[in-house]
DNA sequence: CAGTGGTCTAGACCACCAC
DNA sequence: TGGTGGTCTAGACCACTGC
């Protein structure tokens, strides 16, 4: 039995603990913690003390519980996604994903529906297209090891769609970007901006993360060389697993030179 | 009394319904929730369950407890960091913040304290210096209409920062980069890596939030023209109050065509 | 002092899993 | 059927606030 003072509260002196023989793989990544039973009786408190100390892990990211089965220590790579040099190995016709996961030593996956639908007045805005007219959305999931780790949902205009042939779930080597590319309708200028919540409950599910848990929330516009907006893409992905990574110079010095 | 019926947990329900009447503004901004008893009572639930429900929001960072007075719900203004272009203010002698704050209509404040320690493994890897060798901190936190809202600690290797005078509290009109850019040593080439992660009860405390609530944390390193590392600044900021927007336009389109 | 929220317990019932 | 975690209750004690 280990004893527990209260300067900070029981629960997250537990939590520390937990998180500790975490770090020094006393429970391992994939294997279970003792039940919440036999925590309580290690620490001496009640279970439902154990089970707030199990929910701090939890909104971390460090575990994850099955029903009826136990709690099981995450394996938790973290994926780093560098916004600037993404798209330089689509010639190589690797999608920027594919590199990033396989950097990691870790296999790849994705799913993808397409679908058509009336731009919402917020889509419809970022895209600088009427409201209620034809888009095109691509909802993917990303994977890693086969857990998923990401989603995106992008938007095309429905004309542009038709033009650049991005309307079925493959779009040959490159992606869509390539197609677009084709067409005369190149990305050429990207702005994303970069929010931290707490998952609804449906991006939980998608994730098989904890809702509360934090996720990073992307919005990407891409706009051709006359600065017209030609995709714009929603991702979410785990607060946990991923940094996000841009670079840029300041060429204002050159000019004040 | 208003009934609940559980497919989903009662507490998290109840917690929908209040998310609900504060963005309904039935609860007011700055003003309190009814105190927990008499939630529970008009719930119809313990008030165990109403401290859960009302721990979700704090989570959310909706509302804000102080202890023996009561539950109030925050003022949340979201402030848009423009990683770019946000250097470009400080000819004028503003910076960055300033600008971003004043934009909202708030009024904007910081504290500076500066500290001289040896270089942690960390500090000296990303500085290219030596460890335990001396470098200049400056710890600042930010507040937008008194509330704050970032801290950021920056580190300038020790002989860099007396050379450009930048170790005390006030470091002149356009601040630190500004003297670093008068000794030729102008911050041009940035990396910004962005992760987010749930508050430490530290960082919590400073920025007068909830721990496990969610922070985005951004790494910052500048460097001069010749690629070596002037400056690296950590800032942690509440997640509900910051969006980070990065553009970028991709220039290997010109190269190749 | 009464009122606020913070925490803990014991006991209970439930859903889910593996055997 | 027994073990897992999820949730809820009633009752209790505490620290803090404002009167």
């Amino acid at each position: 039995m280990t004893t527990i003072e209260p300067p900070q509260p029981r629960f997250a002196q537990i939590a520390g603990v937990l998180r500790d023989r975490i770090a020094r793989e006393i429970y391992k990544g994939g294997e279970p913690l003792p039940s919440e039973p036999e925590l309580a009786k290690e620490f001496g408190v009640s279970r439902i003390t154990i089970n707030r100390a199990v929910g701090i892990l939890r909104t971390d990211g460090l575990v994850r519980v099955v029903r009826g089965r136990g709690t099981f220590v995450r394996a938790i790579p973290v994926v780093t996604r560098r916004a600037n040099s993404r798209f330089v190995a689509r010639d190589q016709g690797l999608g920027a994903f594919d590199v990033e996961v396989r950097d990691l030593g870790m296999k790849p996956g994705s799913e993808v529906v397409v679908d058509r639908v009336p731009a919402s007045d917020r889509a419809a805005e970022l895209l600088q297209v009427e409201p209620g007219s034809e888009v095109v959305v691509r909802r993917r999931r990303f994977f890693a090891n086969d857990e998923p780790v990401q989603v995106a949902d992008s938007y095309i205009p429905g004309p542009l769609a038709e033009e650049a042939g991005v309307t079925e779930a493959d779009t040959g080597p490159g992606g869509s970007y390539s197609r677009l590319a084709e067409v005369g309708r190149a990305p050429v200028f990207f702005s994303e901006t970069v929010s931290c919540r707490g998952a609804s409950a449906s991006e939980a599910k998608l994730l098989e993360m904890e809702p509360q848990q934090p996720v990073l929330e992307v919005l990407l516009i891409a706009s051709d060389r006359d600065h017209i907006p030609v995709s714009v893409t929603q991702h979410v992905m785990a607060g946990h697993q991923w940094k996000l990574n841009y670079e840029w110079s300041d060429d204002s010095e050159r000019v004040d030179a």
